[in-house]
RNA sequence: GCUGGCGUAGCUCAACUGGCAGAGCAGCUGAUUUGUAAUCAGCAGGUUGCGGGUUCAAGUCCCUCCGCCAGCACCA
């Protein structure tokens, strides 16, 4: 342990600590009570000055967040680094609501090991050390760590050299306590800032991101300005993990998984009931508007697939296999089969756009650490489609996919956004041909969601043409890709897809490849998610339940039952022998919109006693106007649920962590 | 696929450092005939994920494989 040249200090007064924060930060490096460095140096900080870190008086929330949450990163690496001597430092970013820090450490960190941490974190922080910065020349940085064996912050300083040229000249050093850190900044004035803090969890993590690099531990955590603020995301993560998906379906007996077919979705009665509905209405309203649904063969002799490019793009996804000494692929996509039905015959320009749907099976062969409950499965449905347009048609066609897209997540009272996905690595086709996809989206973006109103993801577009992806915000403020909207100038060449213009030349259509969903299952996850399983009466598997008082009034109760079934509502008769209040709490538990009470009372009149899920006990109403009132909110699909957004949390950090993290190390 | 953790009845979980696998709920049978979130009693339920090893003795310790979970990477 370092000795330090003063005892650290008084902290400030306890009422004032709950509430402290960046601006308190700030007055508080001035005062010569802050801890000093201490005397028993760190090799990498010998004979340096060190300066006090400046902070300034008023900031931004997110940017206070972002300067508490990476100096807890540091606070934190000083901790691992007491308790390991020979750990390597990687990098240790602020993230979203918190941060982490990567090391090469000689042993596996345990559940024990984090309370440690936490423990001499805590101490570190009571010392009050103060932030100091010095600046250093770039060669006597990398001398300084190379002679400390900090082998991830030499590449780090080459990065640096590569990337900013001229401007890495110099580099600056952090320092707290015993800790010395190569580090842009920027940091709070003293350790004492950071103690609204949790470790939450360690795991594996990739040296620069990069499969193919050593694999260094990650310890993550979480900082906040108050305790109060701390909480209410503790709590938001003990929601977040009672809403799990994988919990609720298996509560509600709506799906099962099992081991021999992992990452295949086994859907119960109920669960399937629910899938048959996001079907139905996706035909309905696609039908509407224009669409046509084929359905087309699962099973493909390669060839399909070395046409449209996925046997060399899209291998090591799919699922192969050997059948009279021929490779067979069970298709990952709808869109080359959809292209066969295309070129079966001539097309005329009339045709256009020719808007084809197919909610084909699809199997892609995710690794197993990628499988995930319904969100990431290895045989799915998407709600997708292919439509094929002439050029001067691309506009008016995204915009009225666009208006899907507004219909269906208003159906579920979904908040979205929408990102352009560029050209990635692995991609096929000419580069200028490209360049005019991308700017067909981009104008398609500007007109219908303004201009600057989208992110801009460079590099993230399928291999065959640049996207919209479109995510969805669920009221646990946590986003999730849904729709995409893809454009194709590719595959038409490929498949040699022609139609006859009005002039009888024969012309190239352009193919838009759309879903809206993205796929049922994992829409469905995410409504879960989003609902905690209280699904809208128009979804639920059993809408009503009626609930006799006692047997002596199971007539009347199955006299309701026609009632309701006549309307088309999915309605059951509890007939169990139990008593009422054990039948209401089931069906509460399983959350059935409408509970249908009757006894002796109501048989005589005719009437039913309601209780709902979102209202409880509404009364007495006459039987038919029970019905009409289920039907209708049916028939209009009314997202009859309260979903109140959970993020309970003040929540302003969010852009910080969009930053630019490789800034941070 | 990688790192770490986990795998006991349909579900949720017990079983101290190796020493007779147990409970609640669900299920079945019976009693009870009930007024807005769990009526009572009884019965039944297991090659402890699969396979191997160590040991007098393995749910427990070791190894292989499978699956799941949290991340990483990949992605709808």
């Amino acid at each position: 342990m370092p000795t330090p040249t003063r005892a650290a200090v008084t902290a400030p007064t306890s009422s004032h600590e709950e509430t402290m924060s960046a601006q308190d930060d700030a007055q508080l490096q001035d005062a010569s009570e802050a801890g000093e460095a201490p005397q028993v140096e760190n090799p990498l900080s010998v004979g340096l000055t060190f300066a006090v870190n400046e902070v300034p008086a008023q900031e931004a929330r997110g940017q206070r967040l972002h300067r508490l949450r990476h100096s807890t990163a540091h606070i934190m690496a000083e901790a691992v680094v007491q308790l390991f001597p020979d750990a390597k430092v990687a990098t240790g970013p602020a993230i979203e609501h918190g941060f982490y820090y990567d090391f090469d450490l000689p042993r596996s960190l345990t559940p024990d090991d984090l309370v440690e941490i936490e423990r001499r974190m805590r101490k570190i922080i009571k010392r009050g050390w103060r932030f100091e910065t010095v600046t250093v020349p770039w060669a006597e940085a990398r001398q300084r760590f190379l002679a400390a064996g900090q082998d991830y912050k030499l590449e780090v300083l080459d990065r640096i050299a590569e990337t900013q040229g001229e401007a890495a000249a110099v580099v600056s050093l952090y320092r707290q306590g015993h800790f010395v850190d190569l580090c842009a900044g920027p940091h709070i004035g003293s350790t004492r800032i950071a103690k609204h803090f949790k470790l939450l969890r360690t795991s594996g993590a990739y040296w620069r991101g990069d499969a193919t690099r050593p694999m260094l531990q990650r310890v993550y955590g979480t900082a906040w300005e108050t305790e109060a603020e701390l909480e209410g995301y503790l709590h938001w993560l003990e929601e977040a993990k009672k809403r799990n998906h994988k919990k609720i379906g298996q509560e509600l007996d709506f799906f099962t998984f099992h081991a021999w077919a992992p990452g295949a979705v086994f859907w119960s009665p109920r669960g399937y009931t629910v899938y048959q509905e996001f079907l139905t209405y996706w035909r309905q309203s696609h039908k509407r508007r224009g669409y046509k649904e084929i359905f087309n063969p699962v099973l493909y002799k390669k060839d399909l697939y070395e046409k449209s490019g996925h046997y060399t793009h899209y291998k090591d996804d799919m699922f192969i296999l050997q059948a009279d000494d021929t490779e067979y692929c069970l298709k990952p996509m709808n869109c080359p089969d959809t292209f066969l039905h295309f070129i079966s015959r001539r097309r005329s320009f009339r045709e256009l756009p020719l808007r084809l749907s197919e909610g084909g099976i699809l199997h892609r062969n995710e690794l197993t650490g990628a499988l995930n409950g319904l969100f990431r499965v290895r045989q799915f449905t998407q709600d997708d489609a292919h439509i094929f347009v002439a050029e001067e048609q691309v506009q008016d066609e995204i915009a009225e996919i666009l208006d899907i897209v507004r219909d269906v997540y208003a159906l579920f009272e979904l908040k979205y956004d929408f990102t352009l996905s560029t050209r990635p690595e692995k991609f096929m086709g000419d580069p200028a041909v490209w360049t005019e996809a991308e700017a067909g989206l981009r104008a398609a973006l500007d007109r219908c969601v303004g201009v600057g109103s989208y992110r801009v993801a460079d590099g993230d577009g399928a291999f065959y043409g640049p996207k919209i992806d479109i995510q969805v915000t669920d009221c646990l403020g946590r986003k999730w890709q849904c729709a995409t909207i893809q454009l194709d100038f590719q595959q038409p060449i490929n498949f040699d897809m022609k139609y006859t213009a009005s002039d009888n030349s024969q012309k190239r259509p352009i193919v838009i490849h759309r879903a809206v969903f993205g796929s049922f299952e994992r829409f469905f996850g995410i409504l879960l998610e989003h609902t905690a399983g209280a699904l809208p009466t128009w979804l639920s598997p059993v809408q009503a339940v009626v609930v006799p008082i006692s047997d002596k009034v199971l007539d009347y109760a199955s006299e309701v039952l026609r009632v309701l079934e006549a309307r088309g509502i999915r309605a059951e008769v509890d007939n169990r022998n139990e008593k009422m209040n054990y039948k209401i709490r089931q069906a509460e538990v399983m959350k059935v919109p409408y509970m249908l009470v009757v006894g002796a009372r109501e048989a005589e009149t005719g009437v039913a006693n309601v209780r709902t899920w979102q209202q409880g006990a509404r009364g007495e109403l006459p039987l038919a106007a029970i019905a009409d009132e289920i039907a209708q909110v049916i028939a209009d699909r009314r997202f009859d649920v309260v979903v109140e957004p959970l993020m309970d949390f003040a929540d302003a950090d969010s852009d910080a962590a969009a930053g630019d993290e490789s800034d941070e190390y």
